[in-house]
DNA sequence: TTGACAAACGCAACTAAGTTGCATTAAAGT
DNA sequence: ACTTTAATGCAACTTAGTTGCGTTTGTCAA
Protein backbone atom coordinates (compact mmCIF):
# COMPACT_ATOMS: atom_id res chain seq x y z
CA UNK A 1 0.00 0.00 0.00
CA UNK A 2 1.62 3.26 -1.01
CA UNK A 3 1.14 6.68 0.44
CA UNK A 4 0.54 9.85 -1.54
CA UNK A 5 2.56 11.91 0.95
CA UNK A 6 6.20 11.78 1.96
CA UNK A 7 7.45 12.36 5.50
CA UNK A 8 8.87 15.72 4.40
CA UNK A 9 5.56 16.85 2.96
CA UNK A 10 3.70 15.96 6.14
CA UNK A 11 6.26 17.69 8.35
CA UNK A 12 6.38 20.87 6.32
CA UNK A 13 2.61 21.00 6.14
CA UNK A 14 2.50 20.82 9.94
CA UNK A 15 5.29 23.41 10.23
CA UNK A 16 3.32 25.79 8.03
CA UNK A 17 0.51 25.57 10.56
CA UNK A 18 2.83 26.63 13.37
CA UNK A 19 3.68 23.23 14.79
CA UNK A 20 7.20 22.19 15.59
CA UNK A 21 9.49 19.67 14.02
CA UNK A 22 10.48 17.77 17.12
CA UNK A 23 12.60 14.62 17.31
CA UNK A 24 9.61 12.51 18.28
CA UNK A 25 7.37 13.90 15.57
CA UNK A 26 9.97 13.25 12.92
CA UNK A 27 10.59 9.74 14.23
CA UNK A 28 6.91 8.79 14.34
CA UNK A 29 6.12 10.18 10.92
CA UNK A 30 9.20 8.39 9.64
CA UNK A 31 7.92 5.09 10.99
CA UNK A 32 4.46 5.54 9.48
CA UNK A 33 5.70 6.59 6.07
CA UNK A 34 8.37 3.90 6.07
CA UNK A 35 6.24 0.87 6.84
CA UNK A 36 2.62 0.48 5.87
CA UNK A 37 1.45 -1.67 8.77
CA UNK A 38 -1.09 -0.53 11.35
CA UNK A 39 0.92 0.15 14.52
CA UNK A 40 -0.10 0.25 18.15
CA UNK A 41 1.24 2.84 20.60
CA UNK A 42 3.23 0.10 22.28
CA UNK A 43 4.84 -1.13 19.08
CA UNK A 44 5.68 2.42 18.19
CA UNK A 45 7.42 2.95 21.53
CA UNK A 46 9.30 -0.32 21.12
CA UNK A 47 10.51 0.73 17.70
CA UNK A 48 11.60 4.14 18.94
CA UNK A 49 13.37 2.59 21.93
CA UNK A 50 15.27 0.16 19.70
CA UNK A 51 16.20 3.07 17.49
CA UNK A 52 17.92 6.19 18.66
CA UNK A 53 15.85 7.50 21.50
CA UNK A 54 13.32 6.56 24.14
CA UNK A 55 10.32 8.74 24.73
CA UNK A 56 7.84 8.93 27.52
CA UNK A 57 4.62 6.97 27.16
CA UNK A 58 2.46 10.05 27.74
CA UNK A 59 4.30 11.98 25.09
CA UNK A 60 3.90 9.22 22.54
CA UNK A 61 0.17 8.98 23.23
CA UNK A 62 -0.13 12.73 22.92
CA UNK A 63 1.74 12.76 19.63
CA UNK A 64 -0.56 10.05 18.32
CA UNK A 65 -3.58 12.10 19.37
CA UNK A 66 -2.06 15.15 17.72
CA UNK A 67 -1.43 13.38 14.41
CA UNK A 68 -4.91 11.88 14.50
CA UNK A 69 -6.58 15.25 15.09
CA UNK A 70 -4.63 16.79 12.24
CA UNK A 71 -5.71 13.96 9.94
CA UNK A 72 -2.20 12.61 9.39
CA UNK A 73 -2.99 9.17 10.74
CA UNK A 74 -6.21 7.30 11.33
CA UNK A 75 -7.31 4.92 14.04
CA UNK A 76 -8.05 1.27 13.45
CA UNK A 77 -9.61 -1.16 15.87
CA UNK A 78 -9.33 -4.83 15.13
CA UNK A 79 -12.11 -7.04 16.35
CA UNK A 80 -9.86 -9.49 18.17
CA UNK A 81 -7.64 -6.94 19.92
CA UNK A 82 -7.89 -4.46 22.74
CA UNK A 83 -5.34 -2.00 21.47
CA UNK A 84 -5.92 0.79 19.02
CA UNK A 85 -3.78 0.85 15.92
CA UNK A 86 -2.87 3.64 13.56
CA UNK A 87 -1.90 3.98 9.95
CA UNK A 88 -1.26 6.86 7.58
CA UNK A 89 -4.51 8.52 6.52
CA UNK A 90 -3.08 9.22 3.07
CA UNK A 91 -2.88 5.56 2.11
CA UNK A 92 -5.04 4.41 -0.76
CA UNK A 93 -8.47 3.45 0.62
CA UNK A 94 -8.32 -0.21 1.59
CA UNK A 95 -9.43 -2.84 4.08
CA UNK A 96 -7.71 -5.53 6.10
CA UNK A 97 -7.31 -9.27 6.11
CA UNK A 98 -6.46 -10.37 9.63
CA UNK A 99 -5.13 -13.90 10.20
CA UNK A 100 -6.49 -15.33 13.42
CA UNK A 101 -3.57 -17.70 13.76
CA UNK A 102 -0.44 -15.59 13.12
CA UNK A 103 -2.11 -12.18 13.55
CA UNK A 104 -0.56 -10.92 10.36
CA UNK A 105 -2.45 -8.09 8.70
CA UNK A 106 -2.63 -7.81 4.94
CA UNK A 107 -4.09 -4.86 3.09
CA UNK A 108 -6.70 -5.40 0.44
CA UNK A 109 -8.36 -3.07 -2.05
CA UNK A 110 -11.92 -4.11 -2.88
CA UNK A 111 -13.02 -3.57 -6.46
CA UNK A 112 -16.74 -3.67 -5.73
CA UNK A 113 -17.58 -0.20 -4.49
CA UNK A 114 -19.01 0.40 -1.05
CA UNK A 115 -19.84 3.95 -2.11
CA UNK A 116 -23.01 2.64 -3.79
CA UNK A 117 -23.94 0.89 -0.58
CA UNK A 118 -23.51 4.16 1.30
CA UNK A 119 -25.72 6.02 -1.16
CA UNK A 120 -28.52 3.53 -0.69
CA UNK A 121 -28.18 3.80 3.09
CA UNK A 122 -28.67 7.53 2.78
CA UNK A 123 -31.77 7.06 0.65
CA UNK A 124 -33.42 4.33 2.67
CA UNK A 125 -32.46 5.36 6.19
CA UNK A 126 -31.49 9.01 6.00
CA UNK A 127 -28.20 8.03 7.61
CA UNK A 128 -25.20 10.01 6.28
CA UNK A 129 -22.21 7.70 6.23
CA UNK A 130 -18.96 9.56 6.88
CA UNK A 131 -16.73 6.55 7.34
CA UNK A 132 -16.83 2.79 7.36
CA UNK A 133 -14.75 -0.11 8.53
CA UNK A 134 -14.58 -3.51 6.96
CA UNK A 135 -12.43 -6.27 8.30
CA UNK A 136 -12.14 -9.87 7.19
CA UNK A 137 -11.00 -12.45 9.70
CA UNK A 138 -9.76 -15.86 8.78
CA UNK A 139 -6.73 -18.03 8.10
CA UNK A 140 -4.00 -16.85 5.77
CA UNK A 141 -2.28 -18.99 3.14
CA UNK A 142 0.82 -19.60 5.24
CA UNK A 143 -1.15 -20.77 8.28
CA UNK A 144 -3.49 -23.03 6.34
CA UNK A 145 -1.69 -26.35 6.53
CA UNK B 1 -33.62 -7.78 14.01
CA UNK B 2 -35.21 -11.00 15.06
CA UNK B 3 -33.57 -14.05 16.55
CA UNK B 4 -34.15 -17.61 15.43
CA UNK B 5 -33.83 -18.90 19.00
CA UNK B 6 -35.90 -18.24 22.09
CA UNK B 7 -34.44 -17.91 25.58
CA UNK B 8 -35.92 -21.28 26.47
CA UNK B 9 -34.31 -23.01 23.53
CA UNK B 10 -30.90 -21.59 24.37
CA UNK B 11 -31.19 -22.54 28.03
CA UNK B 12 -32.35 -26.08 27.38
CA UNK B 13 -29.64 -26.56 24.78
CA UNK B 14 -27.06 -25.55 27.39
CA UNK B 15 -28.75 -27.73 30.02
CA UNK B 16 -28.53 -30.74 27.71
CA UNK B 17 -24.78 -30.19 27.63
CA UNK B 18 -24.58 -30.39 31.41
CA UNK B 19 -24.56 -26.68 32.19
CA UNK B 20 -26.78 -25.22 34.87
CA UNK B 21 -29.72 -22.89 34.65
CA UNK B 22 -28.56 -20.25 37.08
CA UNK B 23 -30.28 -16.98 37.91
CA UNK B 24 -27.58 -14.99 36.18
CA UNK B 25 -27.59 -17.16 33.08
CA UNK B 26 -31.36 -16.86 32.76
CA UNK B 27 -31.24 -13.12 33.32
CA UNK B 28 -28.51 -12.47 30.75
CA UNK B 29 -30.06 -14.66 28.09
CA UNK B 30 -33.36 -12.95 28.82
CA UNK B 31 -31.79 -9.56 28.20
CA UNK B 32 -30.19 -10.63 24.94
CA UNK B 33 -33.28 -12.31 23.55
CA UNK B 34 -35.50 -9.46 24.74
CA UNK B 35 -33.67 -6.53 23.21
CA UNK B 36 -31.66 -6.71 20.02
CA UNK B 37 -29.06 -4.07 20.85
CA UNK B 38 -25.36 -4.80 21.26
CA UNK B 39 -24.71 -4.59 25.01
CA UNK B 40 -21.52 -3.95 26.96
CA UNK B 41 -20.66 -5.79 30.19
CA UNK B 42 -21.28 -2.60 32.09
CA UNK B 43 -24.71 -1.97 30.59
CA UNK B 44 -25.61 -5.55 31.30
CA UNK B 45 -24.64 -5.16 34.96
CA UNK B 46 -26.59 -1.93 35.19
CA UNK B 47 -29.68 -3.61 33.78
CA UNK B 48 -29.36 -6.53 36.15
CA UNK B 49 -28.83 -4.22 39.11
CA UNK B 50 -31.91 -2.18 38.24
CA UNK B 51 -33.84 -5.42 37.92
CA UNK B 52 -34.08 -8.05 40.59
CA UNK B 53 -30.53 -8.86 41.51
CA UNK B 54 -27.00 -7.57 41.54
CA UNK B 55 -24.18 -9.79 40.42
CA UNK B 56 -20.47 -9.57 40.82
CA UNK B 57 -18.46 -8.03 38.02
CA UNK B 58 -16.22 -11.07 37.69
CA UNK B 59 -19.18 -13.38 37.45
CA UNK B 60 -20.81 -11.31 34.74
CA UNK B 61 -17.59 -11.25 32.71
CA UNK B 62 -17.26 -14.99 33.14
CA UNK B 63 -20.82 -15.59 32.02
CA UNK B 64 -20.20 -13.45 28.94
CA UNK B 65 -17.07 -15.48 28.16
CA UNK B 66 -19.03 -18.68 28.67
CA UNK B 67 -21.84 -17.65 26.32
CA UNK B 68 -19.33 -16.48 23.76
CA UNK B 69 -17.39 -19.75 23.83
CA UNK B 70 -20.60 -21.72 23.43
CA UNK B 71 -21.56 -19.58 20.44
CA UNK B 72 -24.66 -18.10 22.04
CA UNK B 73 -23.47 -14.52 21.74
CA UNK B 74 -20.85 -12.84 19.61
CA UNK B 75 -18.47 -10.02 20.28
CA UNK B 76 -18.61 -6.66 18.57
CA UNK B 77 -16.09 -3.88 18.73
CA UNK B 78 -17.13 -0.47 17.56
CA UNK B 79 -14.44 1.72 16.09
CA UNK B 80 -15.09 4.68 18.36
CA UNK B 81 -15.39 2.79 21.64
CA UNK B 82 -13.11 1.03 24.10
CA UNK B 83 -15.64 -1.46 25.39
CA UNK B 84 -16.56 -4.76 23.84
CA UNK B 85 -20.21 -5.33 23.05
CA UNK B 86 -22.19 -8.50 22.60
CA UNK B 87 -25.28 -9.57 20.74
CA UNK B 88 -27.05 -12.86 20.10
CA UNK B 89 -25.20 -14.97 17.56
CA UNK B 90 -28.49 -16.30 16.20
CA UNK B 91 -29.61 -12.93 14.85
CA UNK B 92 -30.02 -12.66 11.12
CA UNK B 93 -26.64 -11.70 9.61
CA UNK B 94 -26.44 -7.93 9.58
CA UNK B 95 -24.20 -4.91 10.04
CA UNK B 96 -24.38 -1.69 12.02
CA UNK B 97 -25.02 1.98 11.47
CA UNK B 98 -23.41 3.92 14.30
CA UNK B 99 -24.35 7.57 14.80
CA UNK B 100 -21.32 9.58 15.90
CA UNK B 101 -23.51 12.20 17.52
CA UNK B 102 -26.07 10.27 19.61
CA UNK B 103 -24.22 6.94 19.59
CA UNK B 104 -27.37 5.12 18.60
CA UNK B 105 -26.80 1.84 16.80
CA UNK B 106 -29.12 0.69 14.05
CA UNK B 107 -29.01 -2.71 12.43
CA UNK B 108 -28.87 -3.00 8.68
CA UNK B 109 -29.08 -5.95 6.33
CA UNK B 110 -27.07 -5.45 3.16
CA UNK B 111 -28.61 -6.87 0.00
CA UNK B 112 -25.38 -6.95 -1.96
CA UNK B 113 -23.63 -10.08 -0.82
CA UNK B 114 -20.21 -10.01 0.77
CA UNK B 115 -19.98 -13.77 0.26
CA UNK B 116 -18.85 -13.16 -3.33
CA UNK B 117 -16.18 -10.82 -2.04
CA UNK B 118 -14.98 -13.53 0.32
CA UNK B 119 -14.79 -16.09 -2.47
CA UNK B 120 -12.62 -13.82 -4.56
CA UNK B 121 -10.34 -13.20 -1.57
CA UNK B 122 -9.87 -16.96 -1.27
CA UNK B 123 -9.02 -17.24 -4.96
CA UNK B 124 -6.68 -14.28 -5.23
CA UNK B 125 -4.98 -14.39 -1.83
CA UNK B 126 -5.51 -17.91 -0.49
CA UNK B 127 -6.99 -16.30 2.61
CA UNK B 128 -9.93 -18.24 4.08
CA UNK B 129 -12.39 -15.75 5.50
CA UNK B 130 -14.23 -17.12 8.53
CA UNK B 131 -15.85 -13.90 9.64
CA UNK B 132 -16.07 -10.27 8.74
CA UNK B 133 -17.10 -7.03 10.30
CA UNK B 134 -18.54 -4.03 8.56
CA UNK B 135 -19.48 -0.87 10.33
CA UNK B 136 -20.76 2.41 8.92
CA UNK B 137 -20.16 5.57 10.90
CA UNK B 138 -22.02 8.77 10.28
CA UNK B 139 -24.92 10.97 11.32
CA UNK B 140 -28.39 9.51 11.72
CA UNK B 141 -31.60 11.13 10.49
CA UNK B 142 -32.59 12.44 13.92
CA UNK B 143 -29.23 14.14 14.53
CA UNK B 144 -28.97 15.68 11.09
CA UNK B 145 -30.51 19.10 11.65
C1' DT C 1 22.09 36.18 19.96
C1' DT C 2 19.12 36.53 23.11
C1' DG C 3 14.73 36.57 25.10
C1' DA C 4 9.93 35.28 25.19
C1' DC C 5 6.16 32.40 24.45
C1' DA C 6 3.64 28.58 23.41
C1' DA C 7 4.36 23.88 21.89
C1' DA C 8 6.10 19.84 23.50
C1' DC C 9 7.83 16.91 27.25
C1' DG C 10 8.28 13.93 31.56
C1' DC C 11 6.79 12.30 35.86
C1' DA C 12 3.49 10.54 39.03
C1' DA C 13 -0.88 9.47 39.94
C1' DC C 14 -5.19 8.03 38.14
C1' DT C 15 -8.97 5.64 35.36
C1' DA C 16 -11.50 2.20 32.61
C1' DA C 17 -12.20 -2.30 31.32
C1' DG C 18 -11.28 -6.57 32.10
C1' DT C 19 -8.61 -10.80 34.40
C1' DT C 20 -6.73 -14.20 37.86
C1' DG C 21 -6.37 -16.99 42.08
C1' DC C 22 -8.63 -18.96 45.49
C1' DA C 23 -11.86 -20.04 48.84
C1' DT C 24 -17.13 -20.59 49.08
C1' DT C 25 -21.87 -21.56 47.49
C1' DA C 26 -25.46 -23.82 45.08
C1' DA C 27 -27.70 -26.51 40.96
C1' DA C 28 -28.75 -31.15 39.57
C1' DG C 29 -28.31 -35.98 39.53
C1' DT C 30 -28.31 -40.20 42.70
C1' DA D 1 -30.15 -35.76 52.11
C1' DC D 2 -25.64 -36.32 49.82
C1' DT D 3 -22.27 -35.49 46.57
C1' DT D 4 -20.15 -33.45 42.81
C1' DT D 5 -18.65 -29.84 40.10
C1' DA D 6 -20.46 -25.67 37.88
C1' DA D 7 -20.94 -21.22 39.26
C1' DT D 8 -20.03 -17.31 42.43
C1' DG D 9 -17.72 -13.53 45.13
C1' DC D 10 -13.88 -11.08 46.84
C1' DA D 11 -9.47 -8.98 46.57
C1' DA D 12 -5.70 -8.10 44.06
C1' DC D 13 -3.77 -7.43 39.59
C1' DT D 14 -3.09 -6.08 34.56
C1' DT D 15 -3.41 -3.56 30.33
C1' DA D 16 -4.07 0.42 27.77
C1' DG D 17 -4.55 4.80 28.01
C1' DT D 18 -5.38 9.68 30.47
C1' DT D 19 -4.81 13.89 33.45
C1' DG D 20 -2.55 17.52 36.07
C1' DC D 21 1.22 20.08 36.53
C1' DG D 22 5.63 21.76 36.55
C1' DT D 23 9.82 21.85 33.18
C1' DT D 24 12.09 22.03 28.75
C1' DT D 25 12.77 23.39 24.05
C1' DG D 26 11.65 25.02 19.08
C1' DT D 27 10.81 29.03 16.68
C1' DC D 28 10.20 33.69 15.75
C1' DA D 29 11.05 38.60 16.61
C1' DA D 30 13.86 42.09 18.56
Amino acid sequence: MKTTETAEEILSSLASQGFRMTRLRKAIIGVFTGNGLPMSADELMELLRSGLAAFNRTTVYREIAFLKERGVIQEIQFLHERVKRYELASLEHHHHLVCLRCNRVEDIVLENDLADQEKSILNSKGFKVTNHMLEFHGICRGCDS
